[in-house]
DNA sequence: ATCATTTTGTAGGAGTAACC
DNA sequence: GGTTACTCCTACAAAATGAT
């Protein structure tokens, strides 16, 4: 789905981001906050927290407990403001913020006993109430610095690309990935919520990626995909990605049939009803299973009586496009199934799935348009 | 005074790990 | 499996400022 040079760029990104994890600088792909704390660090000369630690990010040689805060800003809007942090569990917020190559511009140092009951501001307005630290004299040593400046040219190159629209690189590339499989569109507003992307067709998906490799990164073996209450998408979209980004495999689950949307494990692929794959599996723990074929089909396997929970969504995409489509279009569509995913339902169909099914129906359908076309 | 632009504030989203 | 801890980003709304 990705072009040959697509492609190089992201292996690109997995070998820098690799490079700064070897080198002790992150340790996840929130890597933003990760540079700025060790940046922080290395300049107070901190002891680093570990990374589930509430409130502190270091600790300084007398016992000062630090938290940082990192922003990577385009213009020199240097502001920061946070509504209600732990104020009392730490002593000093150092906000540190970068230019696009992760080149330190500034650490502000806001003593939390300056906080309103936990609310931090920094605005152009306050900042010259707190200390400043020029990027000038931010020490960070050349080897570090170089991987970090690498690494923020890797990261770039994909923006300028088009593969990624934010830092959450993750999510961002499950989600071309889905859409360009389906054919579906991504919401314009990032924020819209439980909805990622639809499809012409009016159904709606949530789509949730996880980066599945070995690596030293994680201790724990569960995957989960979290903080899926709630959301009203028709489908959820699993994308599985290798280490370099690649699609390593891609299901199709009924929002409805996930038995827990709270806190899923990766596994609901294996063991969902209804699951269908969209590309093959590479990972052992993650079956591939029956594979979807398009959204024609797929709507008669959803119309089967056998599973009553998916007869509401399924009658209501289909009174929405038959008001579109007068019947002779639905014919000639149906039968060029592979290049469009219209939606042309039939609800008092029980057929089930399969692919012998699938011909049959293409070939009725063939049959009745040469005779329609002979008249 | 009104409209346009810039800046700040807020809500909602992303991913992962630890603890129970 | 549920909850809560950590992380940052983005778009939009609202407010502030500038231009006519």
């Amino acid at each position: 789905m990705f072009t040959k040079q697509q492609e190089l760029l992201l292996d690109n990104f997995a070998d820098k981001s690799d490079h700064l994890f070897a080198l002790g600088i992150i340790s996840t792909d929130s890597f933003t906050g990760e540079i700025g704390e060790y940046v922080v660090c290395k300049h107070f000369n901190l002891k680093k927290s570990n990374r589930v630690t509430q409130a502190v990010d270091g600790v300084s040689t007398t016992g000062e407990r630090f938290q940082v805060k990192s922003k990577v800003i385009s213009k020199s809007y240097f502001s920061f403001n946070a509504k209600s942090l732990e104020h009392s569990l730490f002593d000093t917020l150092a906000v540190v913020y970068f230019d696009r190559l992760y080149n330190p511009l500034k650490i502000v140092i806001v003593p939390s006993c300056k906080s309103n009951n936990g609310e931090f501001k920094i605005t152009s307005a306050t900042i010259s109430t707190f200390e400043q630290i020029d990027g000038t004299d931010i020490k960070i040593n050349a080897k570090a610095k170089s991987a970090i400046n690498e690494f923020a040219v890797a990261y770039n190159s994909l923006e300028e690309a088009g593969i990624i629209r934010s830092r959450r690189i993750v999510g961002d590339i499950g989600e071309f990935y889905a859409c360009s499989k389906l054919n579906l569109k991504q919401s314009e507003n990032r924020n819209e919520k439980g909805i990622d992307a639809r499809h012409d067709n009016g159904l709606t998906f949530e789509i949730k990626t996880r980066r599945v490799y070995e690596s030293g990164r994680r201790i724990s073996e569960t995957r989960r995909l979290n903080n899926l209450v709630g959301k009203t998408a028709d489908y959820l979209i699993v994308v599985a990605l290798d280490r370099s980004f690649k699609c390593a495999g891609m299901w199709i689950i009924p929002m409805q049939n996930l038995t827990n949307p709270k806190s899923a494990n990766l596994k609901v692929v294996n063991t969902t009803e209804g699951t269908l794959n969209i590309v093959p599996s590479k990972i052992p723990s993650l079956q591939t299973g029956e594979s979807f074929k398009t959204f024609n089909l797929r709507k008669r396997v959803l119309t089967n009586p056998v599973n009553s929970t998916f007869i509401t969504k399924t009658t209501r995409t289909k009174k929405e496009t038959t008001k579109r489509r007068p019947k002779r279009a639905i014919i000639s569509e149906e039968i060029s199934i592979e290049p469009t995913h219209t939606f042309i339902g039939n609800n008092d169909s029980s057929l089930g799935s399969g692919g012998c099914f699938t011909w049959t129906i293409v070939i009725i359908l063939l049959l009745l348009l040469i005779g329609y076309l002979s008249n």
